[in-house]
DNA sequence: TCAGCTAAAATTGAATACAATATTCCATCT
DNA sequence: AGATGGAATATTGTATTCAATTTTAGCTGA
């Protein structure tokens, strides 16, 4: 873990622990052994405390006093809700900031497509969040988009856990096109039903193909609508 | 400080802090000295740093690295977006309560507004809080409430410095008396559509007493549409 | 008077040590 | 074999100490 000039211990270690647990090195229900993954990490346990309360805020680990802290688990249910946030938000930012989007929106927007094509299945959690981002940021409105992205993130562990089906990608790639289309055009109406579409696609997917591995479904909630 | 028996310090100074930040007690842009805090609370600095992640998190302070820590400030631009989230969120939300309500969930919502009507103007924030999320709270959508919740605690240090007008408590409470009624005629579509009415009410009103005060406007950001 | 430099003081970030709590292991009893 | 109790061990929570960085104060020179 390289000591980056200006971020501290405690940064660091959020960065470091968030990594593994959205790629799955730290699968979900495992312990965080403050002392061996302080010893493993090469720093003391009082940075890594403070990263935790951070992680914790993030809802990606989750604590009990004095038993330690595991990796959090979503339950389809709240996998499922976290998409439907994902809708509520997102479709609002989208129609906010087509009107306001210019030539180098697009550009970068697109850049961004063409980097995750070229790129590895198992960055497209990162890629998927920069465009979206790229997507909305012309709406200027920034806590939004903060929170926007602890929904990504914690949702993106699952996403990441799904994604050996490649054809997923390639469909939310052919979307992803189409969304710049409809902003290019500025077509609010079509943009934002496309994006919602695209997002319940995703998370049908997405609940489908987990849905087998997880019998612990949450009663009383019904699928995205 | 109590100590109360299953909380460790940490939770203790984090309710703590919120609590003198939300009330104004710690202004924005008040620094955090952390050994005049922590001797203050009778703690060391470790379980106050512990809290300031969290609060960081909360969006409640802001630190600089090496710098230290201070109260954070919403410009009236950030203020007016929290009030959007605010609608986006709340009005899907509710939507999902009303046809999932029982008489349990209308006395309960009425129990908070006969207490906040019986209650000292300071208190307004938490009751606000307790209304609203006693309205949402049947859609079971535990992720986005939990968001929310947040969102209120920020925003409500700045409803807090407003309310000496006690007239807008007053037409709050009609609001809040008005919502339950839609939902006990289960009529989502009035429910919705004076939710959104009377939370850009309170922003209007917020944000314009709190603008003479303010000249700090950011640019770009319209008002609440 | 102002600018620049240096040292001292203040503050923050992290390591180490100590206290408190939970878990595991072992012995004993039924 | 299973249950119970106690001691040892592991782990977490917090205090104290040390190291690093920033801020402040004072001095000097132009």
């Amino acid at each position: 873990m390289a000591k980056l000039g200006r971020q501290s211990l405690t940064d660091q270690i959020v960065s470091e622990v968030r990594q593994r647990i959205i790629t799955g090195q730290l699968p979900e229900g495992t312990p965080l052994r403050q002392e061996k993954l302080a010893a493993e990490l090469g720093v003391s346990r009082v940075p890594l405390r403070e990263a935790i309360r951070q992680l914790e805020a993030e809802g990606l680990v989750v604590t009990e006093l004095h038993k330690g802290t595991v990796v959090s688990s979503l339950s389809l249910a709240e996998l499922t809700e976290m998409f439907e946030i994902r809708v509520q938000l997102e479709t609002w930012l989208f129609a906010l900031a087509i009107p306001r989007m210019g030539e180098a929106d697009f550009a970068l927007a697109d850049a961004v497509i063409a980097e995750s094509a070229a790129s590895d299945v198992n960055s497209w959690g990162d890629f998927n969040w920069r465009f979206h981002s790229a997507l909305y940021a012309p709406s200027g409105r920034t806590i939004a988009l903060k929170m926007l992205k602890g929904v990504h993130d914690n949702a993106n562990r699952y996403v990441n856990l799904q994604l050996a089906v490649v054809a997923d990608v390639e469909h939310e790639l052919v979307d992803h096109r189409n969304l710049v289309a409809f902003a290019r055009l500025g077509d609010v109406e079509g943009g934002v039903k496309l994006l919602r579409k695209h997002i319940e696609t995703v998370a049908d997917n997405l609940v489908r193909s987990l849905g087998d591995g997880r019998k612990d479904q949450e009663d009383g909630q019904e699928d995205v609508a």
